[in-house]
Parts: C-alpha cells; sequence; structure tokens
DNA sequence: AGATCATATCCGCTAAAAAGAATATATGCT
DNA sequence: AGCATATATTCTTTTTAGCGGATATGATCT
C-alpha cells in the first residue's frame, strides 16, 4: 500500500523551502489555474513563475495540461502516502497565513474583473478541481 | 490560538531539505540523544554534524540541552501551530522510508553494546521524551 | 505564411548552501 | 595547571539555487 520508494523526499520537501512556490501552490489549492494568474496575482516576472512551476512538477507536486496557448497548472498527489499527507497538511497550514490570504484575495478579485487586467485578456478562468490522492 | 506570524516557514521547511538533516531528525524521533550518536550512526565528520543540528536549531525545529561535555538534541515542537503537524506528519513519513528504518537499527545495535564503538565511549545513552507541541 | 500571444528555456551572473580541514571552546580529569 | 574529550565555529573551496534578460517554442488568428 505505501509506494515508498523511487520518490525523493529531499527534492519533495526542497519545493516548500521557496516563497514564491509557497505562493504558487497557496494560490492553486484546490483549483487549476493557468500562468497568467500566477503572474498576475503574484507579480513577478513571468519566467520566474515559470521557473518554480518547472520546479514544482520536477518534484511531483504538480501537473499540468495543455488548451491551446494555455498552460493550466494543478496541484496532484504525489504517488508516495506520506509526501501526500505532508502536502496536504501543507496547504492547509498555508492558508492561514497572512501573506497567503492575501494572494488568494487579489486572486478573487482578479477573477471576478479579469477585464481590468492587461495580463488576463482572455485568460480561461480557474476550475476547480478535486485533490483526491 | 495558532500563533502564525513571526515563524519562518520558509526556513522550516528548508531545514527538511537534506538527506543529513532528515536523518538526523529520525534519529531523534521521540528521544534525545548526544551527538556522538549521530557521528557514529550516520558515518559522516562530526563537524557536519554538528553545522546541520545547528541549522535545525535555527529552523527551530530542534532544542539542545549541555550535560556536562555532553551535548543532548531533542525536538522541539515549533510554536507554529501548522508547522508543529507538519513536522509530526513528517517524522511519521520518515519512519516508513528504508534508509531511516536502517538508521534506526544501527542506533539500537550501537546503544546494545555502546562499548564497541570508540566514538561512543562513556556516552549517555538516549532517553525518551514526549513530543507534545 | 506571417503576426501575435502564452509560456518555456537558455545564458550569464550573483548569492547562498554544503563540504572538508583546521582550529576554538568548554568541560572534566589527574 | 595541564591534558583529554565532546562539540562548535571558522575558513576556504566547490556546488547549487535563484534571478533578470533575451530568446525559443508552440498554438491561434488573419
Amino acid at each position: 500500500m505505501a509506494k515508498k520508494s523511487q520518490f525523493d523526499l529531499e527534492r519533495f520537501f526542497q519545493a516548500f523551502g521557496d516563497e514564491t512556490r509557497l505562493r504558487i501552490l497557496n494560490l492553486m489549492g484546490d483549483q487549476e489555474l493557468c500562468v497568467c494568474y500566477f503572474v498576475e496575482v503574484i507579480g513577478c516576472p513571468q519566467p520566474k513563475i515559470s521557473r518554480h512551476l518547472a520546479y514544482l512538477r520536477r518534484a511531483g507536486v504538480v501537473s499540468v495540461r495543455r488548451d491551446g496557448k494555455w498552460m493550466h497548472y494543478r496541484i496532484t498527489m504525489p504517488p508516495h502516502e506520506g509526501a501526500a499527507e505532508i502536502l496536504q497538511q501543507t496547504l492547509t497550514t498555508l492558508k492561514n497565513e497572512k501573506m497567503m490570504q492575501a494572494d488568494r484575495f487579489r486572486l478573487a478579485r482578479a477573477c471576478c474583473a479579469p477585464g481590468n487586467f492587461v495580463t488576463l485578456h482572455g485568460a480561461p478562468p480557474p476550475t476547480p478541481i478535486s485533490l483526491t490522492a
């Protein structure tokens, strides 16, 4: 039942050791987002966001889906049982952090009126997902 | 109740992003150990162990107690509620890892016959502690 | 085909992490 | 006081992470 081996726990934890990545994870929470939202809400250059997303992908905690020119990112539960629980717990913990709440607030605002943000013209809205491991 | 702020989550997670530190945490588990055990079981130079212990201390997950020439390290639950739960979950997760089990085994063996290990002459034995946050 | 948009990757740089070797500190022993 | 022991800290070097800027890819639109 426990799928322990061949999963790099060290890399997994390193994924959480960076503020930008924590903010990205928090924004994804239980929805699928395309890159422009991260750029808009976090407010840093797009290549930086993309790099961190790639990092998270390599660590096995997010996955991507292409949809035309948009890439939709979502959190995925790693195959490693313990890691999955830690990820879940981490997401819950982030929800209580002040900065993370502010991010979520800005995301909500951006979604209400995407027309107000140059970066978000025609961007597909976030869609809810389920996080079952 | 939740003591969220002024705790560095980024640093906290970085503490787990290193194999040696994970091994150290796993060995401590729910007992207090002095440095020589880490050196013996993990098998790397003492300064390296000391540095990683200092790192863990700065990250707020271990604490020290001096006892003569020995320094006893133990895990302490951070004041941050979410971090504490993640730490707890991490310790549980480590117990299922092969390398961590092997470490624990070598530790148990060393404790049974400390006389066999040059590094452990006269070392005070590990003592159980409770991990209540 | 050419232009445009969303995103990814590469390059060069700086900064931070980790390691080994050497040395320092603090305690205890004789 | 002098020596031994346990652990910590410093120095130097090597490795790795993160960043900004430029460019590449891949899809859509005209």
